[in-house]
DNA sequence: GATCCGTGGGA
DNA sequence: TTCCCAAGGAT
């Protein structure tokens, strides 16, 4: 017995009980009608989890219903230039999974002809999977026996096994993956993933858990302890930062003065405002917004100049001439989008 | 190991 | 208003 383990609770369901209670459980009360579970093509899996990275069912599902009617194979994505992909994206934020996606379908088209492996290993050498997105394509798309942790899985391990490491350290992230890999069936590893997830997402949530409907509860450290409230620990909060931006607004009768982002900074790829690190002299305000990001919040100002030469050289990208019409085909960074929408009234 | 990367909804 | 946090991955 390892030492991380010594502590661990000693009420716990051995794996093939605790599997099968989920998978009852599951068939009687999960989820089972999510877009992405309709028809069992792998596709429509690979789509989902890549939108599903730490982003709620809810915002994922109008998203996953456009974007499959834009590409509906992958080899349409494949074969798709990055700025249709992401403006299908624009919204969803995290940008990298909609960059990540696209490289994804080529490799899947390169590597193995369209066809999705169904191994977490090889799943791992995808563009953009990593061990939980490996884990659940091999469980979702395919039936297979995998393990896969995630915030749910987290959350609902270190309440049933009393892990008391902050999920997010390394000590418990390895903890929950050894005890995953032991906990998951042989056979019916779809319904069991998706019953973890399921507990996860609409029993066992992070405040007032629904402790009285979960079929786990009978051996549940926390619950057996009345330690619900306190487990998983909750990390130490960090306060986040607001920093100043810079905007220009550039425009015309025809269109507005837009810049395309480089490929490294926050809203890769996207359509903006040129930024630039000090208000240029002798402008005037046009506007100012304000933006919450994960880690820092933005306070924008927007200036206006009345023609993009006062800028050029000042500026590391090029600026295009976005006609009016043409805005809704690029894609927009969601709070440069409100901020067009409402300016673009009296766009002066 | 720590940081970066979006956005929206709920309490 | 403020804070939390969601089917994580890459660097």
């Amino acid at each position: 017995m390892n030492k991380a383990s010594k502590s661990l609770s000693t009420t716990a369901l051995p794996p093939s009980e605790f599997n099968q209670t989920v998978i009852r459980w599951q068939s009687e009360h999960g989820r089972n009608e999510l877009p992405w579970q309709l028809e069992q093509d792998p596709y429509h899996v690979l789509v989902s989890e890549f939108m599903l990275q730490q982003t709620q069912v809810a915002t994922v599902i109008p998203y996953f219903t456009r974007w499959l009617h834009h590409f509906p194979t992958l080899a349409t994505l494949a074969s798709a230039s990055e700025d249709e992909v992401l403006t299908q994206w624009q919204g969803l934020g995290f940008y990298r999974r909609a960059r990540n996606l696209h490289k994804a379908a080529q490799y899947l088209q390169d590597t193995y002809q369209g066809q999705i492996p169904a191994q977490p290993q090889l799943l791992q050498e995808v563009p953009g999977i990593g061990p939980y997105t490996a884990g659940a394509i091999t469980a979702f798309a395919f039936n297979q026996p995998a393990a896969l942790v995630d915030g749910n899985v987290k959350r609902v391990f270190c309440r049933y096994f009393g892990i008391e490491q902050v999920p997010t350290s390394t000590a418990a992230d390895k903890l929950i993956w050894q005890l995953a890999e032991s906990y998951y069936p042989e056979q019916d590893n779809r319904s069991y993933a998706q019953g973890l997830l399921d507990l996860g997402a609409t029993i066992c949530t992070p405040r007032k858990p629904n402790c009285i409907s979960c079929p786990l509860r009978a051996s549940c450290y926390a619950y057996q302890q009345q330690r619900v409230d306190d487990l998983p620990t909750k990390p130490p909060r960090k306060t986040t930062p607001t920093k100043p931006g810079h905007f220009i607004w550039i425009s015309n009768a025809k269109g507005i003065f837009l810049t395309q982002r480089s490929g490294d900074v926050i809203w890769p790829r996207l359509w903006s405002f040129p930024e630039v690190t000090e208000p240029p002299p002798n402008a005037a305000l046009h506007g100012h917004f304000k933006h919450t990001f994960s880690h820092y919040k933005l306070a924008a100002q927007v200036w206006q100049l009345a023609h993009p030469n006062q800028l050029a050289e000042t500026l590391s990208t090029g600026l295009e001439l976005i006609s009016w019409q043409q805005l809704k085909n690029i894609a927009l960074p969601t709070p440069i989008k409100r901020y067009l929408d409402k300016h673009q009234q009296n766009p002066a």
